[in-house]
DNA sequence: TACGGTTTTCGAACCGGTTCGACGGAGAAA
DNA sequence: TTTCTCCGTCGAACCGGTTCGAAAACCGTA
């Protein structure tokens, strides 16, 4: 198609090794030739091929992304991961190859096997998940949001939501509530094994009976359409509640208007503090309190720990688990 | 890294070409020596490597996939067409390059002149695009979404958004609406050249004036937390207004809270007429009657149209403008 | 003038596939 | 028996880069 270096060394009247070299810069060429050199390049319009130069340096600079859609996430919220995933690799002079495929594993096995991809990161990371096997056979880096039982071998991003779990619960507390009501992730993520769900609840049911704090969890819904009612049941079955923990996004973007049409007032009739990012407040203009989820940083800082490793092979540093200290912001909607 | 087709070739005991003929099906190869090449490929676990057969073919098997972020758009509503893209992309055996640079044409040109990709697809196509240009000069095939001033050379897809205006605008005369209305995209997307916005709008008007309507188009915020008050402003300019159309996915999504905090009631107190898709609706539980924005059909049209012109190259087929005809789903909240 | 040491450039091999032309052997037709 | 086909397989060239070892050119010094 386009002109390849060896077009460019017959206009600068040098050989393909010289033209390479003076691209990569890895052996020093002189000025004039170099010139020369880079004269014809723009003349031509030459860029290198990417397959090619795969084949022989045995690098693509792409990062697979592996994601899964699950009917019960909230898709909105997935968004957020993938910029700051594909951003952050091209800054890092990496392009992403998206893999949205349902059979994970057997894309993954896929994209590594065939050598399309340097490194993978996997979002959405299972406590028992069925890619790490097909991962560790691959013997790629690999970076990960979401924690898994079994780390070994893999740079793991997660918020600590267990810290955020006991922050919020000392939170309310700090504030009186007696009791307090816990909206989790619906139940197919708890099944499926998102640990992010369970280490939120029981972290939140474990603190608050060590804080003397009545508090019930209730699965969210997964069909949207439900999420009213569901909510108007679990105030309805706990009078007593002044305060409302939200950890599930879906459920917290319909809040106002659920709340509204029940006429609740926030904060005055009940307390609210949720789980999500800034930046998701920010779409759905969600007034409350909350601790932030972090995905920008999340998937920013599993990029660069996978390409920090790809950058330097047979590097001393282990994988790393880094879980993300809660931050909490607030709004003012828990008094 | 993994096993070459010569190790194949070494353990079945044949020449490197016979296994390619074997893998490709290019030429006949006698039963027995298939079996070989098919066990040594098991035992071994070899797949072939992606870059060098790149190189070889000529083809990647890769398509890239477009798509800017702007912050006046909202957000969840482009994953539905990244899902669709990636999908269909899958489905015929092609995977998906996923590239967001803030600048265009440069990502563009960098993927297509290393031949990284056999086709793009473009998100959110511009009416005077800064992208095509240099899609032109790549000489590579692409389909677009959205709908640009120049299609020459382009598949492009997109809805049909000045029958759904006139169709909307027409649905509420029927009903006997002498005042009406619209909340159009944010102002940034019309300067921008988001011609969908204007399409749409002006196309409102026109019906509006033909059938003897008032129709009032006010733009959509970008700041989601000011949607309230506009919206709240424009109901109070137009006190006569008993209809409302929007075409905005971010004023959409908090419409139930903000006409919930007016205390308006749907369709008793206003008509409210939307654009949006039925899987949107689906995550915010939009109870409106609504156009289907059809990104999934657009998204699947758009690689469909791409693949088969990959898979037929130099075929006969020109190039093809589609605008998908509306489709109005009406959930009872205009009366 | 010959010599040693740098600096710059070249040629060839290699990465791992695909594909074209040719060749050997088997079976059919002459 | 010879000739012609057809089938199955092989070897070599090629895709477009990178990289290693060595040659060539240039410099100052003995």
């Amino acid at each position: 198609m386009g002109p390849t270096i060896a077009d460019v060394a017959r206009v600068a009247g040098v050989s393909r090794s010289t033209v390479s070299y003076a691209l990569s810069g890895k052996r020093s060429i002189s000025g004039e030739t170099r010139q020369r050199i880079f004269d014809a390049i723009r003349d031509l319009g030459f860029t290198a091929n990417a397959g090619a130069r795969a084949l022989a340096t045995r690098r693509t600079m792409v990062l697979g992304l592996l994601m899964q859609f699950e009917p019960d996430e909230f898709a909105p919220a997935m968004l957020q991961y993938v910029m700051a995933v594909t951003e952050t690799a091209r800054r890092k002079g990496y392009d992403i190859l998206l893999v949205t495929d349902h059979d994970g594993p057997a894309a993954l096995r896929r994209i590594t096997d065939s050598g399309m991809v340097d490194g993978v990161v996997l979002l959405d990371v299972l406590h028992d998940d069925p890619r790490l096997p097909v991962l560790r056979e691959a013997h790629r880096p690999a970076a990960t949001v979401g924690l898994p039982a079994d780390t070994e071998g893999l740079d793991v991003y997660d918020l600590d939501f267990g810290a955020a779990a006991r922050q919020i619960v000392d939170h309310l507390r700090d504030l009186g509530h007696p009791e307090i009501v816990l909206i989790t992730p619906p139940r197919p993520v708890f099944s499926r094994g998102g640990a992010y769900s369970w280490r939120f609840r029981d972290a939140a049911v474990e603190q608050a009976a060590r804080r003397g704090v009545r508090l019930t969890a209730h699965y969210g819904e997964a069909d949207p359409s439900r999420i009213p009612a569901t909510v108007g049941a679990v105030l309805d079955a706990h009078p007593q509640a002044t305060a409302l923990i939200v950890h599930n996004d879906a459920t917290a973007a319909m809040l106002p208007a659920v709340l509204g049409a029940r006429g609740v007032a926030v904060p005055g009739d009940l307390s609210v503090i949720s789980l999500y990012s800034a930046d998701f407040a920010r779409t759905f203009s969600l007034p409350y309190t909350f601790v932030e989820s972090a995905p920008g940083l999340l998937g920013r800082s599993a990029v660069e720990a996978l390409v920090h490793r790809l950058d330097h092979p047979g590097g001393p540093d282990r994988p790393v688990t880094r879980l993300v200290a809660p931050h909490l912001i607030d709004r003012g909607s828990t008094r």
